[in-house]
DNA sequence: TCCGTCCCGTTAATCGATTAACAAGACGGT
DNA sequence: ACCGTCTTGTTAATCGATTAACGGGACGGA
């Protein structure tokens, strides 16, 4: 027997294809005689309700949203903010019954003509949803693109101009960082930064237009903060893991000129740098001060200075924007704290070891 | 102007909806004028390529894999053994860009007639999707079932009839545990497990007919492991969740017959119940041992004894079971091993207080 | 008796795409 | 000149459901 279909079960049941669709969609709709009826025909082939694709089309409603990450997907589950984020957002979906549908997707490949991107993209263009949330991605992002070509309502968590968003300030943040690391002395700050690349990729000079936009922003930030005559280089080991942060902090501190401060654009990264500064015997705020961002729960036990941001909250609202009609704000603004801890001191150059 | 579907570029470009169809998944069976004057009009009207949902019910092929958990959705992103899990199994979809659905349900509801489950269910039956990873939860749940129903296949991480598995052997490994204890002169061990209640909910006396799967198996092989003359004793405080396990272990260490150790299902559990430990100036591994279960992240730190069981490597068999066609095993078990750390110690009654 | 309401089931159009089978023309070899 | 083979585009059936609109019968009130 084939698979059991709306139609089997109402050929055999002897009744329409609508009086089946109501007995499971508005049991109101029909006597109960009939639905029972149908109910039994039903369970007697195996019919479990109708067919999810079908349904999807029909109706053009998916019953999931999307989510897009800068961050490999199997890697987006060891990073704390992602997780952070994910856990609001799921609160949300729950309580509406909406699928979460992660999507997967490889920029590796650089080639960029219509059809690579499309290959590369697959599933962005494939996954059904009735709407995405695109974390730190900004709208020149390929796959932000492909959602809006959709026709997907999106948001996102970085300045969009079309779209809806939340976001946190985060060249304030990076304002407060770099004020916080004038205020001690620091006049030679190496920033490190997360890249689409594989960790343990050491880049010494970094593109600052290739640079996710939070990146940009807080660094644009740190730079105000700091004020005009700091000297700012900018390193990156890789995406956001702890193995990252140890290749940049290992770029930073090479060569004579080590700066007296290394401010990390995450914990994570931060607490890679940290890592690479024992080894290096230099004690964090005292030899080298190094802040965070995020303020994730690795941040308090490691005594490091950072930024907090509502993580959970932003998944919270994200969802909500998509899934709540009745709220209509089209950019939340999140605050921010500049969390002082024991990681950042009083600016010491480097004893010459000559 | 209406939403571009396949049908008004093809008339818009005076081909038919073949040749569209041909032009954005078969480049080959098209010459290159024509196919770029499809891509133009295309382009053109904003059509970014045939619509999700019309194609997976054509094709019968959703491009994505459900996962369903023991527990809440907003949760399970603090569960390290979720997220160790998960990221296993993101590998494998990854590779193969198929979707990741994190499928949300509420059991809430304990009133199980036929609609009443459908509802709850919702999200299960709604999910498009092509395959599905089931963790901890076996063939009798209720979500299991549905995608059985479904025709859906399914991989679950516990022991099956009909399905394919990957699993620990949960037994053995409580067994060595029992064992450990057993060898250290325990007689008198509370196991405290998680129920799918929230935390903080104290279950002094646990029904030892509600345990998840794995939970039933650790614990016969517990009592196995400790020999006939033991006393045990289950309790839960809730979900898996550092605050069941103090509620758990205050439930434990309540009352007279203080156990002389704590036999925990998690390494999360157990955290929580050290916590409580310190708070009644309890000694872990000296006055009361205790164990956990998975060797998380936390554990080592935290010099829990607890057995190991390679979290990611289930996530990716798992993945592979349903994308590899050319893996066709149908149960694969995992190997466990016990880590002895400090948390464990001879047995020592409690000192009367009298 | 007549008519307005309900109740409940049916009719039929539609959602947006895929793909086997076919056919027309081009091409090359003998 | 003839035929087999490619190449390239079309025809048309099909995937599985939803829902507005319709209509026949029962029922109640005047």
């Amino acid at each position: 027997m084939p698979r059991p279909t709306l139609r089997s079960v109402a050929n055999a049941a002897g009744v329409s294809t609508a009086a089946v669709s109501y007995a499971f969609n508005r049991p109101d709709r029909l006597s109960a005689q009939v639905r029972t009826q149908i109910l039994a025909e039903a369970r007697r082939q195996g019919y479990s309700g109708p067919d999810a694709a079908g349904r999807s089309l029909r109706t053009g409603r998916a019953g999931a949203i999307g989510v897009i990450f800068t961050v490999g997907l199997s890697y987006a589950f060891s990073d704390p903010y992602v997780l952070a984020m994910l856990g609001g957002l799921a609160e949300v979906t729950e309580r509406t019954r909406t699928g979460l549908v992660l999507i997967p997707f490889d920029l590796g490949t650089a080639g960029l003509d219509d059809d690579a991107r499309r290959q590369s993209l697959d599933a962005v263009h494939r996954a059904v949803i009735d709407g995405a949330v695109a974390d730190g991605l900004g709208d020149g992002h390929p796959a932000v693109r492909v959602l809006a070509d959709r026709k997907i309502p999106i948001v996102q968590s970085a300045e969009t101009t079309a779209g809806r968003c939340v976001v946190t300030d985060d060249r304030a943040a990076g304002r407060d960082i770099g004020a916080h690391l004038a205020g001690l002395g620091h006049t030679d700050v190496t920033v490190v930064v997360a890249s689409p690349a594989e960790p343990g990729v050491p880049v010494p000079d970094v593109d600052e237009g290739t640079l996710y936009p939070y990146s940009t922003l807080r660094l644009t930030g740190i730079r105000e903060g700091l004020g005009g005559t700091a000297r700012i280089r900018v390193v990156s080991g890789g995406r956001n893991a702890p193995e990252s942060g140890r290749v940049a902090a290992d770029l930073a501190l090479a060569g004579p000129g080590r700066p007296t401060a290394i401010a990390a654009d995450s914990d994570v990264l931060a607490s890679g740098v940290l890592d690479r500064l024992r080894a290096h015997r230099l004690r964090p705020g005292t030899d080298v001060s190094v802040t965070g961002f995020d303020d994730a729960p690795l941040a308090a036990p490691a005594g490091l200075t950072t930024v907090r941001q509502p993580m959970r909250d932003k998944g919270r609202l994200m969802g909500r924007m998509l899934l709540d009609p009745a709220y209509t704000e089209t950019r939340v603004v999140l605050p921010t704290e500049l969390i002082v801890r024991s990681t950042t001191g009083p600016a010491r150059l480097p004893e010459r070891t000559s």
